[in-house]
DNA sequence: TCTAGCTGGACGTTTTTTGTCCCATTAAAT
DNA sequence: ATTTAATGGGACAAAAAACGTCCAGCTAGA
């Protein structure tokens, strides 16, 4: 860093957080305009008097204004934001953990956005922002991409932006669950990104759990077929990372599997699979979806967990993750993780 | 300013001024090392709750030392001084303040240092030191020295660093004045000049109020030509800045005198004599001293005033004032004196 | 027209800051 | 050797600021 700004944050070593803070705020209420207080407060983490307090002078400097509707960026505000988007990410470490992530998990990059997304909702789109930005990245060269289901992706998809639509782009929903919440699940997801880009998208309706007999009667079904085969031609992959035992629960797996996931000592799940603490497959569920190999045949996968709580997955999943994986996540999962390291080094 | 900075300040408006508290206080410290808590409440005009709040963080960021014998600057502090010594001047308007101040002076050189020493004594050290500092540089050049009488000079004789002594450069004392208070007059200063650069001095003993007769007399004297030769071999001047009513009231002016004075619209006086409000001479103290004619003939003049109160007579005397002359003021006396440039456009 | 969500105002209750002592200690001066 | 004047640290009541929390009035959209 700069020998100026060490020595700036030696005489005022508050200045730090505060900017953070307000950054932060800041951030959140350009991607949610228009905002009210409370639900900024909600979303941001924050109580309302500290909220009030920091939205008043942001009032103050021009960077928003208030409005019957909510509270606004404006354009002084974006500029703020944008000119001090890398310092944020200086001040608080990102840069250097983002190294440090990238040689821990052996991939080749690892983007982390401030904070914590399980103790400020907000953060959640802001690692769909990234995500999007990533995505939308890469639409040039790929037109065909898996999505998988989940709050992340669900988040990924709000902040796609509508640019100009490109009609080329064929999103695949990589898995036919049920299982979840509609909102969340890998076929709306799909639709939603679809959506937005203004390219097509191939959903694929069969529930998560079936018999062996029926399993084997769908995948000879044509439509069925097909969407196998869309897979083995798949580009990118997009997925979350979810915890083992939440990810059963939420899909009211029976016992049998419960207990399956439970003494293979299950941690992560990504894309219907299910990997213990060194990264090995424990179980995975029998659905039609796609299959681990046709991920590691992609040229570019886009892992996308944040949160203190998901650091457990996210290092067990890794552990024999595809190399062209770029992750996406937060402050408080990267954070986790390296401590996680440290301790296993030391013993 | 570089547009992070803007940004940032933008964002925490309250970090500049915090930046300047603290960093007038880090440089007082340094300045008159060691010093205590009450000692430096008085000198850096604030309170002891805040002074205390302040040097406790300064202590926890390891910028000061606190030993029983009083606080001190660490290595990091004088670090922290040098790194944001430019950035501080530039967020307090300094540096803009300074080419205004040229262009209204019609000098090529103004120094500005922050705050005012009217309300901060410390910030007449930081002159001192300022003008100390541009005194050495020319040493090297010039040997031949005229100073002057005043506070203000001997404030530059304390800041004096006692580097490699050079027996060469000689210290003339521009008056003989007896009026003032000892530790303040022309001798004295020449004297602590020499005494701290380890060259040598010459005074002038001869009162400042002559009758004619006795003037004429001693102007012959082989011991006061000598002087007067000197004074034509000048090299440098340096000097300081009077309100004319307070100088002859300190020099304990006989009431003929001070009539003359007032009644001539007398403002600023420097080097014995009294300047009108356009910088014309209203008056000059019949004396043994430097003349103007000699002053001018100086290859370089460093005139050093600071203080609100200063404004008006540095503008009076900065209306004939040679041009090689470099002004070192303050903050307060500076913005002072574009006001009143500003209400004299107005009219 | 109605309702949900927004801002701004208000106010009692903490929590922090502030002003102001005194005290033991130490280094210098007598 | 003794005094003196300065030092940092501790303490505490008073003042000020920050905080949590409510309500009223308004506006945009359903």
């Amino acid at each position: 860093m700069d020998a100026l700004f060490a020595a700036q944050q030696k005489l005022m070593p508050e200045m730090s957080e505060l900017l953070k803070k307000r950054y932060q705020i800041l951030q959140t209420i350009s991607l949610e305009q228009p905002i009210g207080r409370r639900t900024l407060c909600e979303v941001a983490g924050a109580t309302e008097r500290e909220i009030r307090k920091e939205t008043d002078l942001l009032r103050n400097q021009q960077l928003i204004q208030m409005k019957t509707a909510g509270m606004t960026v404006t354009s002084q505000g974006t500029e703020v934001l944008d000119k001090l988007k890398v310092f944020v990410r200086e001040i608080s470490g990102l840069t250097d953990m983002e190294v440090q992530l990238q040689a821990i998990l052996g991939i080749s990059k690892v983007v982390i956005l401030p904070q914590d997304s399980d103790e400020i909702p907000a953060v959640k789109s802001h690692i769909g922002k990234e995500a999007a930005r990533l995505l939308e990245g890469l639409f040039t060269r790929y037109k065909k991409i898996a999505v998988t289901g989940g709050s992340t992706m669900a988040a990924i998809s709000k902040e796609l932006s509508n640019g100009k639509p490109d009609r080329a782009l064929q999103f695949i929903a990589a898995r036919g669950g049920l299982g979840e919440d509609v909102l969340h699940q890998a076929n709306t997801i799909a639709a939603a990104f679809a959506e937005k880009t203004g390219g097509s998208f191939k959903t694929l309706y069969l529930p998560d759990h079936l018999s062996a007999e029926a399993f084997e009667m769908m995948m000879k079904e044509p439509v069925i077929k097909e969407m196998m085969d869309l897979y083995d031609q798949t580009d990118v992959v997009v997925h979350g990372i979810g915890n083992a035992e939440e990810m059963a629960v939420r899909r009211h797996s029976s016992l049998e599997e419960v207990e399956k996931i439970r003494s293979g000592g299950a941690i992560s799940e990504a894309f219907g699979y299910y990997f213990d603490k060194d990264g090995k497959i424990v179980y995975r569920i029998r659905t039609a979806g796609i299959q681990l190999k046709q991920v590691q045949k992609a040229s570019t996968i886009l892992a996308v967990a944040g949160g203190g709580s998901k650091a457990r997955a996210i290092l067990s999943y890794f552990k024999n993750a595809p190399n062209p994986t770029v992750l996406v996540t937060d402050e408080g999962a990267a954070r986790k993780i390296i401590e996680l390291i440290k301790k296993l080094e030391e013993y």
